[in-house]
DNA sequence: GCTTTAAAAAGTAACTT
DNA sequence: AAGTTACTTTATAAAGC
């Protein structure tokens, strides 16, 4: 009776352990992440839930941490990229993506598309764009979505194309590799993207 | 009047089927030519056909699993083919094996492009995953038939996970409802 | 969970020419 | 810049770690 109760005590202890250590992880990568602290909060929210859930079983806690990071910043509506969060965490992007989806379908997350446009104002600051810059690439992203042209295509390579374009209009000229560089896509990526776009804005 | 459901194509079926006779794979990748065994790397013999094109993998059970192939006919061909070439090396093999298909893979054609993003809201985020950000195509889990879509902005689609030859038309007729019912179709 | 096999879809990436 | 190759996703059996 006596050992039950120290195993008990030792599993209590380790889960604790293991909450405190996700949690400090969370942080750690929010912090390298430069995300807000209301973030943090929602990604240990979606932690715990999944804990409750019994959702790491099978899984490492960090993976579930860093998919708890990733979504939370989805749902917050400032995302990063599986790329970005990748490089702060332990754990490879293979596998954030993969328990990131299981802990949403398993959570109901429900959580929509992430939209290009989201990462305009972060890429464009780090490039050194104008506002000017940030809003005619928004109305890109929204015409040529809207003429279909994103659908099955990466939200980060969108925006970076349409912030290429948009820099060119706006006489702001980035090269596609300064732009490449901080959306983490190829030039090949943005000059796939930005013929397309071009056209359906029109111009040619 | 094309219909969708007119351009299903079978890209390939899964079989499993087993000869009742345990066999030494060693032997039998000296004596099969073209047999690749790397025992250390996975547990199965691989044999490849070419006319019927298929692979095959075969267990020490005596288990055999086969891939590839473009239709029923062709699962049943070339194992048949596979089956003669173990008698040949004298080894007994079951007068007619019981051959279970267990996965067939379709490909099909929606005639228009789709909206993915509208797409994903419209069937109900919760039984969809579409994450462009991994994959291009939006994955589709649907009840009847038991089959997953693979739905892409050409309106090109793969219907994978069911086991008879109906499953992909079913779910074609159904997921072009669906999509019509939505005003997604354009 | 993983390992291997096959096939399609379309996007992205990493090479070579 | 173009071409090739390869990887991402889905399902599925097999035996074993």
């Amino acid at each position: 009776r006596l050992r039950k109760w120290q195993e008990r005590i030792r599993t209590k202890d380790a889960g604790e352990r293991n909450l405190q250590f996700a949690l400090s992880e969370v942080d750690r990568m929010a912090s390298a992440l430069g995300v807000p602290r209301s973030v943090r909060e929602v990604a240990s929210v979606i932690y715990r839930r999944a804990l409750n859930e019994d959702l790491i079983r099978g899984r490492s806690i960090e993976g579930v941490a860093t998919a708890a990071l990733y979504a939370a910043c989805r749902q917050e509506g400032i995302p990063r990229s599986l790329d970005e969060v990748a490089e702060v965490s332990r754990v490879p992007q293979k596998e954030i993506g993969r328990t990131y989806r299981y802990i949403s379908q398993e959570l109901g997350l429900e959580l929509k598309p992430v939209d290009p446009k989201q990462f305009v104002p972060r890429f464009a600051s780090e490039l050194g764009l104008s506002e000017e810059v940030q809003s005619k690439a928004t109305e890109i992203i929204d015409v040529s979505a809207e003429q279909g042209l994103l659908s099955g295509k990466s939200p980060t390579g969108f925006a970076a194309a349409a912030i290429y374009a948009a820099s060119l209009l706006c006489n702001e000229k980035k090269t596609q590799r300064e732009v490449a560089d901080v959306a983490q896509v190829t030039e090949v990526t943005i000059r796939n993207r930005y013929q397309e776009q071009i056209e359906a804005m029109g111009f040619r | 009047m094309s219909s969708p459901a007119d351009s299903i194509e079978i890209q390939n079926v899964v079989a499993s089927t087993g000869i009742g006779q345990e066999l030494d794979l060693e032997a039998l990748a000296e004596d099969l030519p073209g047999a690749d065994f790397n025992p250390d790397n996975f547990p199965g013999l691989v044999y490849r056909t070419q006319s019927p094109k298929a692979a095959a993998l075969i267990f020490r059970s005596g288990k055999i699993v086969c891939t590839g192939a473009k239709s029923i006919d062709d699962v049943h061909e070339a194992l048949g083919i596979i089956f003669e070439k173990l008698r040949d090396l004298t080894i007994p093999v079951e007068d007619d094996p019981e051959i279970t298909v267990q996965n067939i893979v379709s490909s099909a054609d929606l005639g228009h492009n789709l909206n993915l993003n509208a797409l994903a809201i419209g069937l109900g985020l919760e039984d969809v995953e579409y994450e462009p950000e991994q994959f291009p195509g939006l994955v589709y889990r649907m009840d009847e038939p038991d089959v997953v879509i693979l739905l892409f902005g050409s309106g090109k689609i793969v219907i994978t996970g069911g086991k008879r030859t109906e499953d992909a038309q079913e779910a074609v007729e159904q997921i072009v409802e669906r999509i019509e019912g939505l005003g997604l179709l354009s």
